[in-house]
DNA sequence: GTCTCTCAATGGTTCAACCAATTGTTTCGA
DNA sequence: TCGAAACAATTGGTTGAACCATTGAGAGAC
């Protein structure tokens, strides 16, 4: 019934960055907290030192560890910040595995949730925040400035998913708003005319915490993106080098 | 009107790492392709094997690079899979940014979409496999097998989302049940008499590729685990180390 | 007190080996 | 001729020692 496992010919480095993900998962370890030394760790685990760092830098990159330098530095215990999620979703983006029509359709999904939970869970605070954005947008289309606009838009996004107050669709959302800057990079900067329109419909759905309409706002705004990127998409499908 | 930015006091394996993502985002290299060796690639970076390492390891942990020993090994560009985002997101789960309401709520959100969209998608084949996957957990249920029940109720959801065919959702699929597996893990496994039925429900909708009335299914069947996950992590808050 | 300067601690990098796994080739025997 | 065993070449994995670069705290001068 049961299959033979691989042999586990395990590498030095993936042995010692299990051990610590180990302490940091059985809340051994906290946020904050400072590991001893690299030429001190090195010792314990009884490795040499370049192979405890092949750990050490692991572990870095999958964000769990912050390696600072100096008198005072050492490997510290990150926050748990999901920049390593992120960054291995946009990875994906760039291979090649997630396309612009998975996109695109990944914003609806998401974006419709995010708008529907924002409204329910916003603060005073969340409000103003994104009043600001919305201001900060407008100048920037009044200004012509589609670069600016165009950030300031991805914030929007952010600013809304921190407001639903749920990291898991913050963190996915930070994700697909910098797989979507690199889309619209990648096919050049286009003005539309529905987007600011629907932000203050969708401010008016925030103040009166009315979800079931923002969901519907976001929905239909984003349905209008999705057919707008993917056909720009189309038109320099064969261009890219 | 702009920031100074900080100073690009970047690592060596840093650049290393970025040049090597550059050429994979530019399509420069594909997956399958094979780097020089270690040695070689040092030379060309004018760096030690030691920091060429360290830029290699980063790629592997992100999920870019696989690294093979033997005569006709090497560092290969590897297929996009989505591990390295996984993986990610489950360290948010045990650092505890991502906490279990978080989680039931995110897997709601999602899930119901998924249900949705693998209907108007599924191929007879995802039909056949989703339809042996129900099979096998009633299997189990009757042989009173939790462990292997709750693994391939895991394994529904996730052959939900490959019919679905989106990988955004399909990789968020995979890391929520990674973190549903840990959360059961801690807590323990228990039975309950709604997921088989809701299970039949949804194979009568996917035949029908009925999308809404398997998203309210789906939505409604994770409602109920929701408050019964839920119950069971208020029950057991306190007693963890 | 407060401002420098110094210095020790720590991560970053280099170098030169050698180990270990894998594969292709050669050799030798049946 | 064929197959298996021995060998060699290639490549990643690991080691150890040394030196560089940055940082911050403490000593010392004013």
């Amino acid at each position: 019934m049961r299959e033979f496992r691989p042999v586990a010919t395990r590498r030095a480095f993936e042995e010692i960055a299990s051990q610590i993900r180990g302490r940091l998962a059985r809340q051994g370890l906290r946020a904050g907290d400072r590991l001893p030394p690299e030429r001190e760790l090195a010792g314990q685990f009884h490795v040499s030192r370049n192979t405890l760092r092949e750990a050490l830098r692991s572990l870095e990159i999958a964000g769990l560890l912050e390696l600072k330098k100096g008198a005072t530095g050492g490997a510290f215990i990150k926050e748990g910040g999901g920049d390593a999620a992120v960054a291995g979703l946009a990875d994906l983006y760039h291979l090649g595995t997630i396309k612009p029509e998975h996109l695109t359709e990944a914003r609806i999904v998401i974006g419709t949730e995010v708008a529907r939970l924002a409204c329910l869970r916003r603060t005073k605070e969340d409000l103003a925040t994104l009043e600001a954005n919305v201001a900060a947008a407008e100048h920037a289309t009044t200004k012509g400035d589609m670069v600016n606009r165009a950030l300031v838009n991805y914030e929007f996004h952010r600013l809304l998913a921190r407001a639903a107050r749920n990291p898991v669709l913050t963190i996915l959302t930070d994700a697909l708003m910098e797989m979507t800057r690199h889309f619209v990079e990648s096919v050049g900067y286009m003005p539309n005319r529905y987007v600011m329109p629907s932000r203050h419909r969708l401010l008016a759905c925030l103040r009166t915490k009315d979800g079931d309409a923002a969901a519907r706002e976001m929905e239909s705004m984003l349905k209008r993106l999705q057919r707008f990127h993917l056909a720009a998409y189309g038109l320099n499908a064969g261009r890219k080098k």
